[in-house]
This record gives C-alpha cells, structure tokens and sequence, in this order.
DNA sequence: CAAATATAAAAGTATCACTATCATTTGTGA
DNA sequence: TCACAAATGATAGTGATACTTTTATATTTG
C-alpha cells in the first residue's frame, strides 16, 4: 500500500468549504495549520485569528475558505473518514473470508494511527487525535439535521454501511449491523480518549492493545449464530 | 421507587459550584431553567444572559452559583449520573441473580428517560435528553485531566465501576469489564442520537426498542464464558 | 500587458464570557 | 423592632471571539 499508488487525492463534499482548500498553497496550509494547532489547542481554545497568525495569514482569507470553524472541523473530519475508506478498500482487497476482512476492519478501524506520509499536508497522527477528541462535537449539535439533509455526512455514513455488509456477510440474520459498527467506532473513540485522561473507565491491560481486542471479541461474540436466531 | 420515599436529594461534588444551587430559591431557578434552555438551544447556543433573562435574574447572580457555563454543565451532567446510581440502587435492591440484575441495569442505562417527578425543580426527561447530546462536551476538552485530579467525574466512574461489578459476579475472567460498561452508556447514546439525527448508522426496528435490545445482547454476548477462557 | 482573481491589511460589529461596583432587598438575631 | 449581614439586582465595563466589510496589493492568466 505504501508507496508507489497513484497520486490520490481525497475529495471532500463541496458543501462543506467555500473554496477547495486543495486547489491553492494557503488552502493547503490552512488544513495543515488547523491540524497542529486543534490538537495542541483543542477545539474551543483554538480561533481563526491565531490560525492565521501562525500560517502568517489573515482570518479574512481564512473566511475565503470555510465559513466558520464549525465547517473547518467538517472538513477534517470528513476527510478522516474519506482516507478511513480509502484504507480499509485497501487493507482488505483480495482477502477472501469475510471473518478475516471483519478482523482486518476492526483493527484499522480502533488502532491507533501511527504512520504519517501519503498525503503530503495532512498529519495523519494528530488528525486521528482531532477525531478522537473532537469528531462527536461536529455532528452533536443543533444544526445536524440541516447539514445531514445536505450530505454533510455521507462519508461516515458510508464507511459504516460498508462495514455492515461485511458483518451481513458473516451473519445475515444479524439485526443491528449498523449499530453494532457505529457504537464499535465510537466506543474505540471513547476508550481512547479514557486511556489517557479517565482510565478508571477502562481496563489497562500490559502489552496488547487492549481496545483493539476489546473491539474485536465484542463484535465476533455480538455475530455469533445462536440456536433458533 | 416511585412515591413514598423518603426525602432524598442528590449531592454533587462541592468543587462543581461555587455556591449550592440546592440551597436557594434562585439555584433552584438557575438549574431548572437551565435544563429548559440547554434541551432547547443546545448548549453552544445557551448562555447566562439568555438564562438570566428566562428566570428574571442577572448575569452576574448566576456567576455567584456557577464559574463558568462548562461548569453548570458538570454539575447537571454530574448530578445525572448520581440520580442514575440512586436508581439503579433501587431497580436492583432484592434481585438475587447477577444475570437479572445486570439485564435491570442495561435497562435503566439504556432506556429513554420517561417518568419526571420525584425531584422538584429537575425534568429528568429533559435532563436526559441533555445528556445524550451534551455529556461528552463535559470532558472532552483540554482541562479533563486536572478537573479529574479535582473528582469531578468520580460519579461517572463510581457508577461504571458498579455495573462492572455485576459483570465480574457472572464472569469473574472478564477482562474488560470497565470497558463494556462504558461503551454499553456511551454507546447507548450515541444511539439514540442517532435514531433521531443520522438514522442510517443504526438499525431501527418496529415495535421493539432496539437499542436496549441491542445493548443487552452485546453486553451478555460479550461476557459469555468460552471454552478456555 | 491588461484584466481578473487571490490575498493582505485594517477596521468595524455584535455577542459573549466574565468581572467589578454599588444599591437594594431579605432574612436573622438581639 | 432595630441593626446587621448576606443575597440579589442593576448597571457598566473589559477583553475575546466570530464574522464582515472595504480597500489596497500581489499574483495569475489570457
């Protein structure tokens, strides 16, 4: 997967920005810029103005962009989920079995991302980070219905559903495929997030990946054929 | 449980407030209209200008209660999951098998909030609603870790770490307790946000409230002892 | 080279989070 | 009933921030 794909780039809802941030240097440096300073920052603590202090800019070109750092967040999230996809079609071609891909799922879905580099602006750590702490605040809001009824959503919406069919394949009677993907990427988010600030909301365990196990034995237990199901 | 209990009141930790909004007739004020408020405007759209005007008080008196918004938020969400305790105290008294006292417990964690009473001046409806769309807006930010070393969410972790228990009763080799709990409530609100807002990343089924359903299925399937284990 | 376009520079508006001051009301104890 | 303290109200003010507007200056493109 790593090195001689064909220059790919992520393409992004248009509704979410004003500008393609792809199509222009600033643009560029404006989703690298944002990348470093919300996970240094957090979302709240961090502002246009200091955005555009540190990219030697100014908030009005910034506003050419997107039109409110609610969108910017959007952006980067969506992208997120995007190159997610684009990995997991990756990381699962020519795997036969349906259990081993659910695996492979799995993992790329909960495991830390440690490798940065196809993509040449985008710190794919730190936007892990962003996504983990701040990705539920783009959609936990008042104006979610409006933006999902523009498609705002769709990628996450997509991931999840192709996801889904791969437990559907394993087990076509199982009745919450969906759910049981949502809560698994959502959970991992979760218990990410309480490894490092609330650990007495999980179960350190030395050596493995606790979350990724954790992830895994929920998912194949939950699929399980039952008797009469 | 419902109506001959004695007199009790919920206690949140005191360095949540800087005045016991218990103790007056405005605290009361304050909590009660910012449960109205928080349900309708969300709480990026609530502030103490509009909450002082809806009790008819001032900004100023409020910042006597409560140092910031982000606290007053603490303080309901805390609040919350010690009435969720006392309930499930309650729901649980007298059950002697750990599987039915664990399936009681999903429940209540699980299900929507429907009965408001027992407590004066708190819609717990409401409150629920609350939590399901703005709880995780309580820690996810920059202070976590020393509003943590403060016991700021020492009720959150109190109440996972009983429900844990009832799990380690029915499997005592389970090794990821803690975390099955939390995803259990995390991932059940996530859920209900869901239903209502991104339809498409659950599975929503006549009748039945898939969710409980679900929640239940995957906490007992998860726990299930195998073979070796 | 001219015209369009993108960016910078700068100033301005409205709202908000939060503080400070002082007057008024209310409750309490002597 | 008076005297005092505590709680609340009224009002103003500060500094940040989200976002807009206008005008000037680069930069690109035809």
């Amino acid at each position: 997967m790593k090195d001689f794909l064909p220059k790919v780039s992520i393409k992004v809802n248009d509704k979410i920005y004003l500008k393609d941030p792809e199509s222009s240097e600033l643009g560029r440096k404006i989703i690298a810029g944002s990348i470093e300073m919300i996970e240094e920052l957090g979302f709240e603590n961090f502002t246009f103005g200091k955005l555009a202090q540190r990219i030697s800019s100014t908030e009005a070109s910034i506003y050419r962009y997107f039109e409110s750092k609610h969108y910017l967040l959007l952006y980067l999230v969506t992208w997120y989920w995007s190159w997610m996809e684009y990995r997991l079609m990756f990381g699962l071609a020519n795997i036969d079995s349906p259990e081993e891909r659910l695996e492979k799922a799995i993992t790329l879905l909960t495991e830390q991302v440690k490798e940065d580099g196809a993509f040449g602006h985008i710190n794919e750590i730190k936007l892990n980070k962003i996504v983990i702490c701040e990705s539920s605040k783009a959609y936990l809001t008042k104006e979610v219905d409006t933006e999902n009824r523009e498609g705002i959503f769709s990628a996450y919406k997509q991931l999840v559903a192709r996801v889904s069919d791969i437990v559907l394949e394993i087990n076509p009677s199982y009745k919450y495929s969906h759910m049981l993907v949502s809560t698994l990427i959502e959970g991992a988010h979760s218990q990410r997030f309480f490894a490092d600030h609330l650990p007495r909301l999980t179960d350190i365990v030395e050596g493995e990946d606790a979350i990724i196990e954790f992830s895994k034995e929920m998912v194949f237990q939950s699929i399980k054929k039952k008797n009469g199901k």
